[in-house]
DNA sequence: GCGAATGTTTACCACTTGGTAAGTGAAACG
DNA sequence: CGTTTCACTTACCAAGTGGTAAACATTCGC
């Protein structure tokens, strides 16, 4: 029971220095997916884990190079977090309505993941080559899994990239931009912001499913 | 005819300093929209107007007063590239298809004036009560709108805030979030814009539209 | 035409930036 | 137990940052 507790950790030197990698692409990823990538030095980085720089290019050899470190973090966590309910059993729009609440999850809790995304598509150039690869297979599977429900007329027919797109720039917009709901007078407080998933969810629903079978459903 | 073609220009100097103000405010949007507001040095701009940074810090006292006035510039324009269509004839959704139209046009024409709108969110505080506030008339007039369309039955019935926004967030993304395009396969030429402004209005169609009134249109 | 207001430049400053070089203390290893 | 490797720090640096002060040129009011 009684194990390390001071400031010379637990474990062995690689387990240390893993962890203390891990540190730094935590907290990098929060300071860049909040204030941006230019916004935040890495003698900001260092002071948030109370290292000096120097500690940072010891693991990294450029600024540059911790964001590409990140960017894969940021591609991993995503997926994680999010493609578990592409895997969901249910037919129809419920696996989309968990892949909303599990997006909306990720909103409320991980607020800079989702901003780090979209920084980085802002950067562009090689930065976005690098996300774009890292996210391609669950981009992958949610088209094909849009194609599917298609095919099966349960979802309208259209082209299953630009479905996707709309979806998911209607969710990430409604999860993250806080600014533009205190804009038209919401103030993003937990109540509203289930209020907000439940709206949101019933936009999605009617944009996407087809007419016929939304009749029978109704029927049901 | 033969007027004022070289470095002197012409007008008055009251003029000429409008029309200085005027270019560097230009500049500055579009490279704050587009590379983000502390990518973009004083000197960077100076760099890009042929002038020394000091002039701009003649016009404006500080990079933040600056950025204000460039908030200003932004949501005018914004204002006047949109709030046209609001204004137009037309019952049901074919106001809400102009403005869609609209903002599709900046995207393509203007996307630096919905990056910047974008990239002043995330900078937060002062910057978005500015923007907010700027915009707010706007806003009033879009929810209004909304509002009133419900109580005649032509749009779904929900939060008008809450549809303004997901309606809002489905453009701009669908709009602007090209690496996303790129990620899904869809390059962003000019042809493959048509056919996702296309598919993004039957989009936005299907989720505005209250069933029984599309039951209605559909049969005429 | 002349002094004054105005717009812009040159010169400069304190501070921050990403990055390098050399040193240090502790764990790993023979 | 010594020495070597590793994770990290202290000490720097050149380039760039926003901003100030003063010199300079042009145009306006008279």
């Amino acid at each position: 029971m009684a194990l390390a507790v001071t400031s010379p950790p637990k474990g062995s030197r690689a387990a240390r220095t893993r962890a203390t990698e891990d540190r730094i692409l935590t907290v990098a990823l929060e300071s860049f997916g909040m204030k941006g990538f230019d916004s935040v030095s890495l003698d900001d980085l260092a002071a948030d884990l109370g290292i000096t720089k120097q500690a940072i290019l010891y693991h990294w050899s450029s600024k540059r190079a911790l964001l590409d470190a990140v960017i894969d973090r940021a591609a991993l966590e995503l997926i994680i977090e999010i493609d578990g309910a592409l895997s969901e059993e249910g037919s129809g729009l419920s696996r989309v309505e968990s892949v909303v609440r599990r997006i909306f999850r990720v909103a409320m809790r991980r607020p800079e993941l989702l901003g780090f995304i979209r920084e980085i598509s802002r950067i562009g150039g090689d930065a976005s080559l690098r996300v774009t690869a890292d996210l391609d297979p669950f981009v992958s599977r949610a088209t094909a899994y849009f194609q599917r429900e298609m095919d099966e007329g349960r979802i309208r027919r259209c082209d299953p990239g630009l479905l996707l797109v709309s979806a998911y720039s209607t969710v990430l917009g409604a999860a993250t931009e806080v600014e533009v709901l205190r804009a038209v007078g919401i103030e993003p407080t937990l109540r509203s912001t289930v209020v907000r998933r439940r709206e949101l969810l019933a936009f999605l629903y009617a944009a996407m499913v087809a007419p016929e079978y939304a009749r029978t459903q109704a029927l049901r």
